[in-house]
RNA sequence: GGGCGAUUAGCUCAGUUGGUUAGAGUGCCUGCUUGACAUGCAGGAGGUCAGUGGUUCAAGUCCACUAUCGCCCACCA
C-alpha cells in the first residue's frame, strides 16, 4: 500500500466516533452494489436449482402492516433477522431476506376511515371504489414509512423482491388458494355465530377476539309458565338477549323440571309463548339449572337451537343495535337495552336476583370494542384436514420451536382447532372471488379465480360478486411462497422455498406460523421452514408490553438519532434473553454506543500504529509469535468458535456478549496493553520481527473481531473495515472468520492466566496502599521453579501494566523487611513499603482474607473426611478436592506468616 | 377450569449433562487528564440462588409441594 493510501486511511479513523456519520451513506452503497439481491441464471436446469437450492439460505420478513411504523418490537424483530442473515451471507449462502408489507384490512381501512372523518367524509359517500381509491392513495403515500426505516435499521432486505399482500401477484395465490380450498371442499358458506363487531361492523375469527376476565353479574329472571301463577327462573349475563329467546332448557335427568318439560313459558316484555325442552348441554349445577336459548345470539344456543329445530330470532342489528325483532326495545344500543330490560323486569316483578359473576368478556382485537356473537352468513376453511400434516410437521421435527417449549402452545391449538371465519364485511382486502348468478331462479355460485362473463348454468349474464373481502390472513398464511410467484413454478419458487428460519413474535403463533406451515403443507407439500424462533415481547421498565396505544414505546428513529442505529441493534440483541420477555430502557443503549466507540477507538490506534505496514501482504512464515499473540490468538479462536456455536442455536445474545467481553476485556484491555511497548517505534529498531508481529496480530484479531461484529453492528464494522488495510470490497461479502484448531493454545492461555493473575495481585496490593499509579514500585515474587521462570521471562511485559520498576524473582526470594504481601496461585507476592505500609490495616486486611479462605478449606476439609464422598464420588473430583484442600492450607499458612511477620 | 413461564448482586440477566471460591453488564464507592478511547483506565463493596420438604457423597442445577408475579388457552348460561 502506498505512502498517500496509508495516510488516507488513517485519517478516515482520526476524529471521534460519530454514529450518524458512519451510518448516513454505506445502505445506499450496499444496495446499489448488489450484496442483498441473491441472482439467480435466467435459464435454471434442475440440477443446477438443486445445487444452489443446498446453498440457498431464505428468511421471510414477517410482513409489518402499511399503515405502521417501526416499534421497538419490529426492532428486535428485525435485528434479529439481519443479524442471521447477515452471519449467514458472510458464511458463502445465497441469503435472501424477503422484505414487504401487509395491506392488514380492518387496522388500515380504520386509518384510512379516520382521516376521512377528519375531512367530515365517509367511506359510504364515497361508495367502494371511491373509497379504494383513497386507500391505495394513502398506501403510496405512506406505506413506505416503515420500509425506510428498516434501511436506516441497515436491514440487509432485498428491495428487488419486495411484496405487498394486494400486489397482483399476491392476489393471484389468494385466489388459486381459495378457489383450490372450495373445490376440494374445505371452503364452505353458512349461516353460524360468529364474533361481530359493531364498530368495525364485520365478523372476526376466534383469533381476533381477546378474552378479558371481568366481574359482572348474574341475573336470575322468572319466565311465567303458561296457565299458572308459577315461575321457572333463568339465570343470564346478557339480559338483553332475552328479546330473542325461543325456549328454556334444562338438564334431561333435573328431578326439578322433569314435570315441566314440554310445558310453555311466556317470555316476558315480548309476551312470546316458547317451550321448555330437555337438553344434555345444561348443567343443572349452575345457575338455576335452567337456561334461556337464544340461537341467534350464543354459540351453545345456536346448537341447542338446531338440535331441537327452533328458528332463531335475530334481535340486534350489526351495530349493535336492537333491531326491529326487539319489541319495544328496538333502536337501542344493547347497552342501553340491557338497562331498560332490566328495570322493567325489576318493575314487573320478575327479577327475582341479581348475583356478582366473574365472567370472561371477548373485546376485538382491533379496536377493543365488547364482541358480539352473531348470527349471520360466512365464509369458513375446514381446517381439521389442513392441520392433520401440521400436527405431523411439529412431531416429526420437520418443524422445531425455538425455544421449545413453544411447540405445546402450537399443538395445543392445532389439536383443538376449529373453522376459520375468513369473510369480512369491509372494502379494503382481497374481494372473494365468488360471483352469484342473478338471473330468477338460477341461484347458482360460481367460484373461480377469473371474473366470469357469464353463468356457467343458465349463461345469464347478470352477476353479482361477493361484497365480502377475506381476512388479512388469508394472504398472510401465503407469505413463504406467494412472494416467490407461487402458482407458478418461478426459479425464486425452486430455489428458495422452503426458507431457512422464520422469526416472529408468539403472539402470534396462532394468526400467522401455524397457518403458514398448514398452507406450505397443503399447497407446496412441504413445510415453509424448518426452524421457528419465537423473539422476546419488549415491555417498558415497568414491565408493560410496548404498545402504540399505551404510549410507552419510544420512537426508535429517535434512539437511532441519539445512539446510532448500531447501538440500538446492538444493545437490543445484547439484552434480549433467550425466550424471555426483553425490558427495554433507552438508556441502556449506552452500552452498544460505548462499545462501537471502543471498537472505533482500538481501530484507530491499531491503525496509528500499523504506519506504512499492509499486513495483509505479510505471510505467516514472517512471523514471529510471542506468548502474548498466541495467547490471543487462541483466545480469539475461541471467541470465533464460541459466537458461530451460539448463532447456529440462536442465542442471539450470548453471542453478542462472547464478542463484546473478547473485543474490550482481552483483547482491548490486555493485548493492545501487552503489546504497545513492543510495537513502539522503538520497540521496531531493537525487534522488527517482533513489531512487525505484533502490528500484525493486533490487525489480524481486529479485523475478526469486525467481522463477528458485523452482523449486529454493520455500519461501523463497514466503516472501520474500509479504513484499515483489508481485501475485497465490502466487510457484508467478505467471508466469515474460521477458528483453526491450530489457534488454540492452551498453554499460552495457562501462562498468560498466571501472569494476569499476577498483575492484578500487584495493581490490588497498590491500590490497598494508596500507591499513585504514577509511583513505580519494587515486587518480591517468591514461586516454584516454573512459576519463577516464567514470570522472569516476561516480566517486561508486565513491568508496565503493574507499574513495577525492579523485580525479585526466585524461589529461594525471601520477604523484604516490612511489606505488603497477597499470596496468587501459591506464589507469596511482596511489596517492600517500610514506612508506607499502615501496618494495622495490612494486618487486618491479611486476616480477612486468611478467613475468607479457612472457609473454604474447612469446607473441602470435611468433604475429605466423608467416606462415602471418597467413595462414591468420580475419582477426579476426589482429586480435585486433594489437591485444592493443599493449595488452601498453603495459602492459610503463607498468609498467616506474612501477619504475623508484620507483628514483628 | 386447564396450561406455560419467572423468582440468582440495587437493576437487567447468564449459570450447558448435579462437582473448584455462583458470573456478566449496569448502578454504587475509591483512585487516575498513563500519547486509542473520561463513550475511558485501575481497584473495591454488594448474593442464607423465593420458601419448605425430598433424592444424592454432593443441589442455584433433579423431584414434590407452597407463595408471589406475568402470559396463554377454555362455548358453564
Amino acid at each position: 500500500m502506498s505512502e498517500s493510501a496509508a495516510s488516507e486511511r488513517t485519517s478516515a479513523l482520526d476524529h471521534p466516533y460519530d454514529p450518524a456519520e458512519v451510518e448516513s451513506h454505506w445502505y445506499r452503497h450496499w444496495v446499489e452494489k448488489g450484496y442483498f439481491t441473491p441472482q439467480l441464471p435466467s435459464a435454471l436446469d434442475d440440477a443446477t436449482a438443486a445445487e444452489l437450492r443446498k446453498k440457498a439460505f431464505t428468511i421471510f420478513i414477517p410482513p409489518p402492516n402499511v399503515t405502521g411504523s417501526l416499534t421497538m418490537g419490529h426492532v428486535l424483530v428485525q435485528s434479529l433477522q439481519d443479524v442471521v442473515i447477515r452471519w449467514r451471507r458472510k458464511e458463502g449462502d445465497l441469503a435472501l431476506w424477503l422484505p414487504g408489507t401487509d395491506h392488514a384490512g380492518i387496522a388500515t381501512q380504520n386509518v384510512v376511515e379516520r382521516m376521512l372523518a377528519e375531512r367530515g367524509r365517509t367511506r359510504h359517500e364515497l361508495g367502494r371504489d371511491g373509497f379504494l381509491k383513497e386507500v391505495w392513495q394513502w398506501k403510496e403515500k405512506y406505506g413506505g414509512l416503515i420500509t425506510e426505516q428498516e434501511k436506516r435499521l441497515g436491514c440487509s432486505l432485498d428491495w428487488t423482491r419486495e411484496r405487498f399482500t394486494m400486489d397482483e401477484g399476491l392476489s393471484r395465490a389468494v385466489n388459486e388458494v381459495f378457489v383450490r380450498l372450495y373445490r376440494k371442499g374445505l371452503v364452505y358458506r353458512g349461516h353460524y355465530i360468529v364474533n361481530w363487531c359493531p364498530r368495525c361492523l364485520t365478523a372476526l375469527s376466534d383469533e381476533e377476539v381477546n378474552h378479558e376476565e371481568r366481574e359482572g353479574q348474574l341475573w336470575h329472571i322468572k319466565y311465567p309458565i303458561k296457565g299458572t301463577e308459577k315461575f321457572l327462573t333463568v339465570a343470564t349475563t346478557r339480559p338483553e338477549t332475552m328479546l330473542g329467546d325461543v325456549a328454556v332448557a334444562v338438564a334431561p335427568k333435573d328431578r326439578r323440571y322433569s314435570k315441566l318439560v314440554g310445558k310453555t313459558l311466556v317470555l316476558p316484555l315480548m309476551r312470546r309463548e316458547i317451550p321448555v325442552i330437555a337438553d344434555e348441554y345444561v348443567d343443572p349445577k349452575f345457575g338455576t339449572g335452567a337456561v334461556k336459548v337464544t340461537p341467534a345470539h350464543d354459540p351453545n344456543d345456536f346448537a341447542i337451537g338446531q338440535r331441537h329445530g327452533l328458528e332463531p330470532i335475530v334481535v340486534m342489528n350489526p351495530d349493535g343495535t336492537m333491531s326491529d325483532k326487539a319489541g319495544d326495545f328496538a333502536g337501542l344500543d344493547r347497552f342501553a337495552a340491557r338497562k331498560r330490560v332490566l328495570e322493567r323486569l325489576s318493575d314487573l316483578g320478575l327479577l327475582a336476583r341479581t348475583e356478582t359473576h366473574k365472567l370472561s368478556i371477548g373485546t376485538c382485537d382491533r379496536c377493543d370494542t365488547i364482541v358480539e356473537p352473531y348470527l349471520s352468513l360466512q365464509w369458513f376453511v375446514r381446517m381439521k384436514p389442513l392441520a392433520e400434516p401440521a400436527i405431523e410437521a411439529a412431531k416429526r421435527k420437520r418443524v422445531k420451536f425455538f425455544p421449545p417449549r413453544w411447540t405445546k402452545v402450537y399443538m395445543h391449538w392445532m389439536t383443538h382447532i376449529r373453522d376459520w371465519c375468513i369473510s369480512r364485511q369491509l372494502w379494503w382486502g382481497h374481494r372473494i372471488p365468488v360471483w352469484y348468478c342473478e338471473a330468477p331462479g338460477c341461484n347458482e355460485i360460481i367460484v373461480d379465480t377469473t371474473p366470469p362473463t357469464e353463468c356457467t348454468k343458465c349463461h345469464g349474464g347478470k352477476l353479482r360478486q361477493d361484497e365480502d373481502v377475506l381476512d388479512t390472513w388469508f394472504s398472510s398464511w401465503l407469505w413463504p411462497f406467494s412472494t416467490l410467484g407461487w402458482p407458478e413454478r418461478t426459479n425464486d419458487l425452486r430455489v428458495f422455498y422452503p426458507g431457512s428460519l422464520l422469526v416472529t413474535g408468539p403472539d402470534i403463533i396462532f394468526f400467522w406460523v401455524a397457518r403458514m406451515i398448514m398452507a406450505g403443507d397443503e399447497f407446496m407439500g412441504e413445510e415453509p421452514f424448518p426452524h421457528v424462533y419465537l423473539n422476546s415481547i419488549v415491555r417498558d421498565a415497568q414491565g408493560r408490553k410496548m404498545s402504540k396505544s399505551l404510549g410507552n414505546s419510544p420512537d426508535p428513529i429517535e434512539i437511532m438519532n441519539r445512539y446510532g442505529a448500531d447501538a440500538l441493534r446492538f444493545t437490543t440483541i445484547f439484552l434480549t434473553p433467550t425466550g424471555q420477555d426483553l425490558i427495554f430502557d433507552e438508556k441502556r443503549c449506552e452500552t452498544g454506543k460505548f462499545f462501537a466507540n471502543k471498537i472505533w477507538n482500538a481501530a484507530k490506534l491499531v491503525s496509528m500504529r500499523l504506519g506504512d505496514l499492509d499486513p495483509t501482504t505479510v505471510r505467516d512464515s514472517q512471523l514471529t509469535l510471542t506468548l502474548t499473540d498466541r495467547w490471543i490468538v487462541s483466545r480469539y479462536a475461541r471467541c470465533v468458535r464460541d459466537t458461530t456455536r451460539y448463532l447456529k442455536t440462536y442465542r442471539f445474545n450470548d453471542a453478542a456478549n462472547a464478542v463484546y467481553r473478547f473485543a474490550w476485556h482481552e483483547y482491548c484491555d490486555w493485548y493492545l496493553e501487552l503489546v504497545k511497548p513492543r510495537w513502539s517505534d522503538e520497540g521496531a529498531v531493537g525487534d522488527p520481527a517482533g513489531a512487525r508481529t505484533a502490528r500484525v496480530i493486533a490487525h489480524r484479531v481486529l479485523e475478526g473481531i469486525l467481522h463477528l461484529l458485523h452482523p449486529f453492528m454493520p455500519f461501523l464494522t463497514e466503516e472501520v473495515w474500509q479504513a484499515i488495510p483489508h481485501q475485497g470490497e465490502s466487510i457484508t461479502v467478505a467471508p466469515w472468520p474460521k477458528a483453526k484448531k491450530a489457534w488454540f493454545d492452551a498453554d499460552a492461555e495457562a501462562d498468560m492466566a498466571l501472569l494476569r493473575d499476577l498483575v492484578v495481585a500487584v495493581r490490588n496490593l497498590r491500590a490497598e496502599m494508596n500507591l499513585p499509579p504514577a509511583k513505580m514500585v519494587p515486587v518480591v515474587v517468591r514461586g516454584d521453579e516454573k512459576q519463577s521462570e516464567k514470570i522472569r521471562a516476561n516480566r517486561d511485559l508486565l513491568a508496565p501494566l503493574a507499574r513495577v520498576d525492579q523485580w525479585t524473582i526466585s524461589p529461594q526470594a525471601t520477604r523484604p523487611g516490612v511489606a505488603a504481601s497477597a499470596v496468587v496461585r501459591g506464589m507469596e507476592v511482596w511489596l517492600p513499603l517500610a514506612g508506607l505500609v499502615d501496618l494495622d490495616a495490612e494486618r487486618m486486611r491479611l486476616a480477612r482474607e486468611a478467613d475468607r479462605v479457612l472457609g473454604d478449606l474447612e469446607g473441602t476439609r470435611r468433604k475429605l473426611m466423608n467416606q462415602d464422598f471418597l467413595t462414591k464420588a468420580k475419582k477426579e473430583v476426589v482429586e480435585r478436592e486433594r489437591a485444592k484442600l493443599a493449595q488452601l492450607e498453603e495459602t492459610v499458612a503463607k498468609l498467616k506468616r506474612a501477619e504475623e511477620a508484620l507483628r514483628a
